[in-house]
RNA sequence: GCCGCUGUGGUGGAACUGGUAGACACGCACGACUCAAAAUCGUGUGGGAGUAAUCCCUUGUCGGUUCGACUCCGACCAGCGGCACCA
């Protein structure tokens, strides 16, 4: 009888203690076999602790890594901690304690966390952002983007919260507030550090190299999306009214009298174009407002100023905007047209300015109708239609417009219309002069050329990806290791004076000024010009967390490092990284940053040509864990599940085999406790008098009864065990761990041919071996299924693979392989379908010749049944699958 | 508003390139063990009709293609995620 219950609080400490003693999950600086870089995205240590949601892409990236493992390859997989940010700094902010102490305490308790799961992690390659060592060399990367013009200094209107007197990310702004005081946030231009993500260099490639990418579809279409590119024209508008001189980029050398310069998409519809609206920043308002109208556009100018982010933005709000009281002239037709500002123009992209083509943009046209400006369609959407279409849009005034080609048709044309809604798409020109007619894709064509002939405007590209503000008026960060030295302007520090360190301070409130609490250090900001040892004040805005975190995976390879960021040597061995495992939520973020980052490493040679110019060749998503509510978990909702609970009650592996059991690796899924003893189970159960039929028990005690001679011995790898091998291998290649679960399950609870492993319990309580173990036990299938499941509940298949009086670790064994031939049924069952209605089975040799078949079928009784006084119309046989007939 | 994804029992979810829908697990019901409960084990479990054999219905809704549709096509509905005046 069994006396001895799984215990997994001991059986996973003693495993977890014998691979660390036995360094097995230590990677090679340069590894001999095939390499595989599997890498998870590292966790910001909060003060929370790990959340259910971390183990679920660790379990998984986990048991790839053994799997690999086990399948004879080197495996990288590293573990390291993203410990700049917020949360750290605000706590310090309340508590006066400082940041790298919090830090300290939260990694320790990350890290037991995560150990106590079972993870194979390369510990001794573990590494942490805020290490002067690390950051050494996020700050060189930084200095190298300077020195190549890639990092600038410069006024940038950011998110600024009123109460808390500080710059805020991005991230940090929740539906239009202060995350920390829920203060509306505001839009104010302070000096930043940009870095220039847009370059022309780097942006094609971006979005280019995502084509060669194994990523999800949905990622890469969110990064295609948020660099937003479109393709287009700048086209030229003369102004009428001559003030002033504008600013030089907005005059094209050739041309004489100042222009305004447009970005458009739609070339075509530049006839329609019967306004132009700009940005109530624009630099050339001053310019084109007259005397009369100076007033109104002012204070509109300061209104527009006024207004948050979330005001301007907002979609329910009608369009505003006054007219400047200048004009300017249409280049394609010589109209001279209205200029306006409004807020609905973007200063930030594109030209600042736009042409407005009411009769074909929705926006256009919304403003146009309120203030009653002129609606010109020039495309068609069909011919046929055309003759309706003139009348809608000239009212039925006049059709005989369309047909006068003339090229003052704007003129004679404005009627406006409130009434038809917008036409976006393509079709064919009218209004249009002599271009009336023509397919309007080609008219796009022809217009640009146009347009180019004539020195009027050019092609052109136009993206929505703005540079990536790279500055925290904040304390808790990578310092940027800038001086700005009153001769020589910004100079980066040498870089045998880096890392230039955080120092420390007593108090961590912003100062008020958009200074970082770096500025109040005064011994601190007073530096020495590197160039002309003149004096200089330090930078005192710090990095943004993603400084540290897009770079982090190339110093696993080498985390000591002084004297370089990596050795290339190292680099070569073992980048790119093969499979990346994290969260969705940094789709255009760490992703983005990371991929940009490693192209200019990959540039200025850092990265070896070997390695590539794209860091993570495979990434998958884990979906978010909800709670048992079916909501996202969160401290307010109450729904929030503790792993260290989990593990306690239920132990390491059930908890990871229940998280991968859950439902598909990259859909969301809700949390169960009930669910978990499912798993339980099967496994073995902690504690209870009863026996227990699964696992644990049943191969603790195979083994001793084999041992003591109960029970004789049988080699020779029965069928059973090679269709399990054949789907597990496979599931796991395709991240499907919750069909791999239900196939271990079913292997040992016995199906479909497969032996019932399960023991039965007699009336006395006492085990009795029954079917297929009662007589032989076949060991080599069932030390198989020991290392199938190893990947799964590492510490339970150890402990197993001892009791069955083996010495050597089982997660360092080869993986199985599976016999096709063996798979192969001799007989099988196959449905009979009539009309599509599974009527009977039928059992037959698999190889038997559809003729017999046919005869078979047709003299079933249950079939015969239906065929009376019908016609057989077909009969079709797919091999080893169905019979369908037709009747 | 635009873009993307997802809709299968009471629940989480299976179903290969179109081929027996509901694997596996939870829950539930009944039974065994127990003085009893818990734990454990066994049997059953999509809905409906029937003692039964068996039959009908069923993968968000409606239609289409096919011998055959969860799977392919079209329209619609619902939920989730992202972007949000990007010209």
């Amino acid at each position: 009888m069994v006396s001895e219950k799984y215990n997994p609080e001991k059986v996973e400490k003693r495993w977890q203690k014998a691979w660390l003693r036995a360094k097995i999950f230590k990677a090679p600086d340069f590894p001999k076999k095939t390499k595989a870089y599997v890498l998870d995205m590292f966790p910001y240590p909060s003060g929370e602790g790990l959340h259910v949601g971390h183990p679920e892409g660790y379990t998984a990236s986990d048991i790839y890594t053994r799997f690999l493992r086990m399948q004879g390859q080197e495996v990288l997989h590293p573990m390291g901690w993203d410990a700049f940010g917020l949360p750290a700094e605000n706590y310090a902010l309340k508590t006066g304690t400082p940041p790298a102490e919090t830090l300290k305490k939260n990694i320790k308790n990350f890290k037991k966390q995560i150990q106590a799961l079972g993870f194979s992690y390369d510990w001794s390659r573990e590494i942490n952002t805020t290490d002067p060592n690390y950051y050494q060399w996020t700050q060189w990367i930084f200095v190298q983007l300077f020195k190549r013009g890639l990092a600038y200094e410069a006024f940038a209107p950011i998110n600024w919260c009123p109460k808390d007197k500080t710059g805020l990310a991005n991230e940090e702004v929740v539906g239009g507030k202060c995350e920390r005081c829920g203060t509306e946030v505001v839009r104010k231009n302070i000096r930043q550090w940009l870095v220039k993500i847009t370059d022309s260099k780097y942006i094609e490639r971006l979005l280019k190299d995502l084509d060669k990418l194994d990523w999800p579809e949905s990622i890469k279409h969110l990064q295609r999306n948020w660099i937003g590119k479109s393709e287009g024209a700048l086209v030229d508008f003369e102004l009428v009214t001559k003030n002033q001189e504008p600013a030089d980029k907005f005059k094209v050398p050739s041309l004489k009298s100042p222009v305004i310069r447009v970005f458009t998409t739609r070339p075509d519809t530049l006839f329609g174009a019967t306004y132009l609206v700009l940005s109530p920043e624009h630099p050339l308002v001053e310019a084109v407002t007259t005397s009369e109208n100076r007033k109104a556009v002012e204070d509109y100018q300061k209104q527009a100023a006024k207004k948050s982010d979330l005001d301007r933005t907002d979609l329910a709000k009608e369009k505003t905007g006054v007219f400047t009281g200048g004009y300017a002239i249409n280049p394609v037709n010589n109209e001279k047209i209205p200029i306006w500002i409004a807020d609905y123009v973007l200063s930030s992209y594109g030209t600042g300015a736009i042409m407005a083509v009411p009769a074909h943009d929705e926006r256009d046209f919304e403003f146009a109708k309120k203030f009653k400006l002129p609606i010109i369609q020039v495309i068609d959407p069909d011919l046929s239609s055309r003759e309706n279409t003139a009348n809608a849009i000239t009212g039925g005034a006049s059709a005989a417009i369309l047909d006068a080609h003339s090229e003052k048709i704007a003129s004679v044309a404005p009627l406006p219309r409130n009434d038809k809604e917008v036409y976006i798409g393509e079709g064919v020109m009218v209004n249009s002069g002599k271009y009336d007619g023509m397919n309007s894709v080609e008219f796009k064509k022809k217009i640009v050329e146009w347009l180019e002939n004539h020195d009027k405007g050019k092609r052109a590209v136009n993206y929505k990806l703005r540079d990536w503000v790279f500055s925290r008026q904040r304390y808790w960060g990578e310092p940027i290791p800038i001086v700005h030295c009153e001769k020589c302007g910004n100079v980066a520090l040498p870089e045998k004076d880096l890392p230039l360190k955080l120092p420390q301070v007593k108090n961590y409130q912003p100062t008020g000024t958009g200074e970082s609490p770096l500025a109040s250090i005064k011994e601190w900001v007073n530096a020495k010009c590197p160039k002309c040892g003149g004096r200089a004040k330090r930078e005192t805005n710090t990095m943004p967390q993603w400084a540290g975190s897009n770079w982090y995976f190339l110093r696993y390879v080498d985390p000591k490092n002084g004297k370089q960021l990596a050795d290339p040597e190292k680099l070569k061995a073992w980048l790119p990284v093969d499979l990346y495992v994290g969260g969705a939520e940094h789709a255009v973020l760490h992703l983005l940053y990371a991929r940009f980052i490693y192209k200019f490493l990959f540039d200025i040679g850092v990265v070896p040509k070997e390695c590539g110019d794209e860091p993570f060749v495979k990434l998958k998503n884990q979906g978010l864990i909800l709670g048992e509510d079916n909501q996202k978990m969160s401290k307010s909702r109450g729904n929030v599940v503790n792993p260290d609970e989990v593990i306690k009650q239920y132990g390491a592996d059930t908890m990871r085999m229940y998280e991968m059991f859950m439902g598909p690796f990259e859909d969301a899924k809700p949390w169960n406790t009930k669910g978990i003893v499912g798993i339980q189970r099967f496994l073995g159960i902690k504690e209870g008098k009863g026996y227990v039929d699964r696992v644990f028990t049943v191969i603790k005690q195979v083994a001793e009864d084999v041992q003591a001679g109960k029970l004789s011995s049988k080699n020779g790898f029965s069928k059973s065990i090679h269709s399990t091998i054949k789907k597990i291998t496979e599931d796991i290649e395709n991240f499907r761990f919750n069909t791999c679960i239900s196939e271990l399950m079913i292997f040992f609870n016995g199906k479909d041919g497969k032996p019932d492993w399960r023991p039965k319990l007699n009336k006395k309580g006492e085990w009795e071996a029954v079917g297929e173990i009662g007589k032989a036990v076949d060991m080599d299938a069932l030390r198989a299924f020991l290392k199938l499941l190893s990947p799964f509940a590492p510490h339970l298949a150890e402990e197993l693979w001892q009791k069955l009086g083996k010495k050597d670790f089982i997660c360092q064994q080869t993986w199985p392989k599976h016999d096709e031939q063996r798979i192969k049924a001799k007989e099988i069952e196959i449905p009979i379908q009539i009309n599509g209605k599974v009527r009977d089975k039928i059992l037959v040799a698999s190889d038997v010749p559809e003729a017999e078949l046919k005869k078979m079928v047709l003299a079933n009784v249950k079939i015969k049944k239906w065929l009376v006084g019908k016609p057989i119309k077909s009969f079709r046989y797919v091999r080893d699958r169905i019979i369908s007939l037709a009747v």
